[in-house]
Parts: structure tokens; sequence; C-alpha cells
DNA sequence: GCCGAATTTGACAACGTTGTCTAGAGGCTA
DNA sequence: TAGCCTCTAGACAACGTTGTCAAATTCGGC
């Protein structure tokens, strides 16, 4: 009934596997009457195989439909040629260029990569990280959940290459490469005051997340420079479902001392927040952290400070080569400057505000 | 100067790798004064140990920072716990949710994903997916490029079990899980058509790409149907850049015979086209095809036709887990369907168009 | 037609793990 | 105490490839 060429039986008894009976370069070098050895060199393109000789295995090779078995390359020659990806959420539109971009770099190098979801979640980041250590990886790009990662410590120095994006690594000293959150921030935060807003609300990520903890600042200190007085009903951070920041909105939309504008600090926040203040009548302005696709279009155009998240995947992956490719030296930050783009909706000012 | 236990120095002189000198349950064997199977029947939690071997042995793993060598694991298993993914281009945002719902599928069977892009160059889909297969991955989930896939037939006739996904395979018989491109064109036009329109232009992908033909079909049937006739520069197939799609646009709106509406043939089609429709006077009408993120949120919102990028995913990698786990069935091709999202942009009446 | 050098070729071990099989140690029954 | 059975433990081979090294072959120059 089935082809018995995939079966399961086995030469010599033993349940080993054999890949469902694909040919080795034993069988090639059977059929082609030549020695182990010389099927390698064939495979490999080495040197040293007269073209009569290298005519013989190239047709086993294509008789049999051998493709050598990278897992056994692999362990014999220690390297995997293949970089290990930890992102949060690759279905967030930040972390899919930033992913292609590694992605380039590897291939420029030869090597693939390999891809896991965190979900925001430090024992699934730790749980991935290990997995792919145990595959021995040659390197690591690690969008980092958690914010101890001691536990890579004993990796590191056994050799897998480690640079964490977005984010730096918490309690290990380790190449990372960042966007200026606080600067990106502080910008955004002066161009609300600079037209006109004296109340400003920030909505972030959760306080655990380093990247909301440098906006936070970023948007004091524009305040305080400012001389303005900061109201706690006017910051919040947590979860950035759009259920939570849809909640954090309209309270500082409509309390006591309701806030005029709105500094967004990512591109979840941000979205969540244009619904919020296109429900509404009497438009607050609003900054959004990251870019996103057709700001630009909607009206007002959405005004943001934009990261590249291409630049800081390629940045990444180019230092992590450099790294396997035997640079020796300290670990380094790297910090990618924003950009302010204004479209808008930054420029409302907040005279335009009803009084309720 | 560096850590002599970093460096390359071999036990027996030869230049074996050794990954960079990680400890082996053979030195972990040593160190518990025990046998190498010992210790590997407690990395793997069989059964057979005493809790003091146990004990001595976890000490030694916890003292030299053992971790198992997944290579090598794999290499004797011939199973490799993960699966390949190629699909176009991880940064294009229809893809990421696509991409995270395998990786969902994969974790719960305890796999990986490797992860390539194609870049639509079938050529580069050749290479990524042979090397994928000669990683000997158990499983591929394909949105392929190219049109004839002839050269996977000798890999998963030895076992690399299959799916394609968006786009079905070429010259061979694959499972395969599409979207109900036909269909969902044929509501797009129609609904246009319920509108008034009767000059409807379309603007698709690369007539290489299954689904650029299949919406193409699609717009034919509905303007048949309703006894419409088709001009030719109302088609237009080609490649998606926002030039292109520009220029195409432009020539159908202000031909002799202008079109009234646009039926866009995916999402990035879609997001130029309402860049040019924005931009002219007198708004013609606009469905797309792929929802996108504040298509609501435009004015007018953008009529669309939805596809689940995520189901899509999910139900390709559970086909390809049942296959993994025995499925002896002949290959299946499943079509989803799609949903039409009325927002407005289709609904405009084809008396709005200025003059010329 | 013979020597030495250069070239081609293959036997063998090793990479780090797991499956099989057998040797002991210990406990139980008669 | 002998005989049997159970349980723990380790020796060994194998997975499919590549590096080393030595053997076999070819070739040029005399």
């Amino acid at each position: 009934m089935t082809d018995p060429a995939r079966g399961t039986t086995q030469r010599n008894g033993t349940t080993s596997p054999r890949y469902g009976n694909r040919p080795t370069m034993k069988d090639v070098a059977a059929r082609a009457g030549v020695g182990l050895k010389t099927v390698s060199r064939v495979v490999n393109s080495e040197p040293g195989v007269t073209p009569d000789t290298e005519r013989r295995v190239q047709e086993a090779i294509t008789a049999l439909g051998f493709r050598r078995n990278d897992s056994a390359r692999i362990l014999r020659k220690g390297r995997t040629a293949s970089v290990g990806l930890v992102l949060e959420d690759l279905a967030d539109p930040f972390y899919g260029p930033l992913s292609r971009a590694v992605e380039e770099v590897a291939r420029d190098h030869g090597a693939l990569l390999i891809n896991g979801s965190s979900a925001e979640d430090p024992a699934r980041e730790q749980e991935l990280v290990l997995a792919l250590c145990a595959r021995r990886v040659d390197g690591l790009v690690v969008i980092p959940a958690g914010d101890d990662h001691r536990y890579l410590e004993p990796e590191i120095s056994a050799g897998v290459a480690t640079v964490f994006v977005d984010r730096p690594a918490g309690r290990i000293n380790c190449d990372a490469v960042l966007s200026d959150s606080f600067g990106g921030a502080r910008d955004a935060v002066a161009h609300l005051i600079a037209h006109g807003h004296r109340r400003i609300g920030f909505i972030g990520d959760q306080p655990r997340i380093h990247t909301a903890i440098e906006r936070l600042r970023g948007y004091r200190a524009a305040m305080s420079v400012a001389g303005l007085p900061v109201n706690e009903a006017w910051m919040s951070l947590g979860a950035t479902d759009p259920s939570r920041v849809l909640a954090a909105a309209e309270a500082m939309l409509s309390g006591p001392e309701p806030v005029t504008a709105l500094f967004a600090g990512n591109n979840r926040v941000t979205v969540t927040a244009v619904r919020v203040l296109a429900a509404r009548p009497g438009r607050a302005a609003l900054v959004g952290f990251d870019d996103f696709e057709l700001a630009d279009l909607l009206s007002p155009g959405v005004t943001v400070v934009a990261q590249d998240a291409a630049q800081l995947g390629r940045t990444a992956a180019n230092m992590l080569f450099r790294r396997l490719e035997g640079a020796d030296e300290e670990p380094r930050q790297v910090v990618l400057p924003t950009r302010l783009i204004a479209r808008g909706s930054g420029e409302i000012p907040p005279a335009h505000r009803v009084t309720s």
C-alpha cells in the first residue's frame, strides 16, 4: 500500500530513525562505487576530485535524491549558522520590519533565523532563549520581556554572542541597541507645550519595561523644564490592551483637571488614543511614540516620534556578527536618535477644547 | 588575557570544535563519578536512577553549567522539533499575524519556528526551502513565490510534511490553505456595482501570483453577471510598489473612459490607492482586499474584503502537525471564506465624480 | 623504464547524544 | 542458602557528517 522506502525498517535492527530512510553519503558512495570521503568532497566542492569521479558521484546524488544532513554537519563542525531572535510579538507591526532586518543581515552571513515570541512573559522569554542555546545558535538577538538576565551568564561566557534590542539587559553587562526613548519623549512633550498645552497626559507601557520608564522620564523632564506642575492623575503606566488604555484616556480627559493633550507611549497606545479622541467632541491634541502607516492620512494627521525599527534590527545584527567574527571588545550600548514628525494632531491649541 | 576555558585548545589535538569548550555529558559523568548513560537518564528524567545518584549528577550539571546539545540529540533521534516557515516578507503586516499563529501552534507541539523571507523571488524561495530541508525540519509551511514546486517532490516523498498557504503549490499535489480570493473579489465588485458604479478599475499583484489571477477572475465574474462591459484599460496587474500603483490608478481615473471606482487587489495597493484618492478632487469609490488597522478611522472609512491571516496560519499549522502525527490522507485544499466590511468608501455613488 | 613529487582516494575516528543490552547488587521465596 | 526476580548502572554502538592521515595512483623528467 505505502511506499516501502518510506517505512521504518532498519538495516541493523536498532530503532534508529534514518529520517524517514533518506539516503546518506554512505548510500551515495556505495552507488557511485567510491569512498565516503570522496562524496563529502564533491558535496562541499572541495578540490582534489577528478572530473570523472565527480560526475559519477553527482549522478548517484541525483538518482538517490540525496541532500546533505545539516544536523550531522552542525554536530561535526560546531557552528550552526543560525541565530535566534526572541521578541515580544511577531504580529506587532513594530517588530515585523525589525525582524526582517535581522534576517537580511543573517542571510548576508549565510545564517538562518530561528524566531520566537515571548508574549511579554519573562518566563517564556527565558524558556525560549535557553531552548535556542540548547540548539547552539551562534548568536542571539533578544528583545527582553524580563528584567533579570543573569540566567544568560553561563551561556554568554560559553560563547553565545548576544545583543539586546529596544531594551537593555537586566543585571548583566551586555551589548544593546536602543532608541532614544528619553529624548524622543521629551521632544514630544516639548512640542505639545510649545503649542500652548499645560495639562498633558502620558499613557505608557508597564513600568517593568525599560522604555516605559525612560519615556516617563522624558515626559517629566519636559514638563519640569517648562516649569509646569505634574498631576499624578495625568500619568498612567500599565498593559497596552485597548480597554485599559481607553479607560485611562477617558479618565484623564474628563477628570476635575482634564488634560488638553495626550502623549501616547507606543504604537498600540497611539492607535487606541486616536479612536478615543475621534469619538469625542472637541479634539484634544495627541503625539504618539512610534510612527505607523497612514498616520498622515488621518484627520488631523497624527504627530509622532518616529524610531527606525529596521535600523534597530540591522544595527543589532551587525554588532552580533562582528562579535561572531571575533571582536573582543567591552559590551557597548548604542542609542539611535528619534525624529519628531509633525502632522497636525500635536498642533491643536488647548483653546479648542470644549468646557463641560 | 582571555579566559582559557574559552580558547580552542583540544584534548586530543584534532581541530574539532567542542562549541567553545562547553561541557558535555561525558564531563558531567566524570565529575559525578557515574556512567554516561546515567547522566542522559537524569537529563531526560528517565526512570531508574536512585535519588542519591540523581542528586550527584544534578550537582555536577550545575557546577559545570552543562546544557544538553540539541544538535546531537536531533542527529540521534531523527526529529528536529522544528518547522520551517517561508513567506514573502516578514515586514508585511499581513504576514505578521500569520507567522505568529504558526508559531503558537508549533509551540503547542513543542516545536520551534525557523523563518525566512523569499522577497517574492522564486529562486530565493527554493534556496530557503532546500536549506530548511537540509536541516531536516519536520515540516514546512510555505507561502510560495514561484509557480513550479516540483523541486520539492523528493523532499516530500522523503517525509517532509508540507502545507502551502495563501497560494497553492505549482505542478505538485500538496496540502494548501487559501482564502476565497475569487468569491471575495466578486463580492467587492458586486458591492460597488450595487452602489451604481459601471466603470470599475482593478489594480492587482503580478499575474504570476495565484491570488492576483483569482481576484481578477472574481472582478470579471461580477462585471459579467451585472451585464457590464470591461475595458482592458481598467485592469492592471503588476508589482505593488507605490510608484507603479500610483501610475496605474492615475491612468484609470483620468483616461477617456475614467473609472468611478477602484478595487484594490491587496493591502499595499489599497494603501497607495487611499493616498491617490485623498489627493484628488471628487472622491472615487474604493474597496480593498485585506483589512488593515485604522481603515475605519479614515474618512471615508475604507470598505474592505477581510481575510483572517491568523486563521490561515493556524489552519495550515494544524494540518501540518496532523500529518506529522501520521495522518496519511490525500492532499487537501482548504478554502477559508472572506468577509466584506462596508465602511463608506465603497458606498460613494458615481454621481459624485467631477467631470473633467 | 625508473625515481620522486604531486595528486587523488579512502579508512578511520570524532562530534555529543540516545537505544540496546548485559552485568551486578539487592530482595524475596522456598 | 540457593534460586529467581527486580532494579540500577554502565559499556557500547549508532545517528551522518568532516578532519586527519596514509595508501594508491599518476605524471614528468631523466
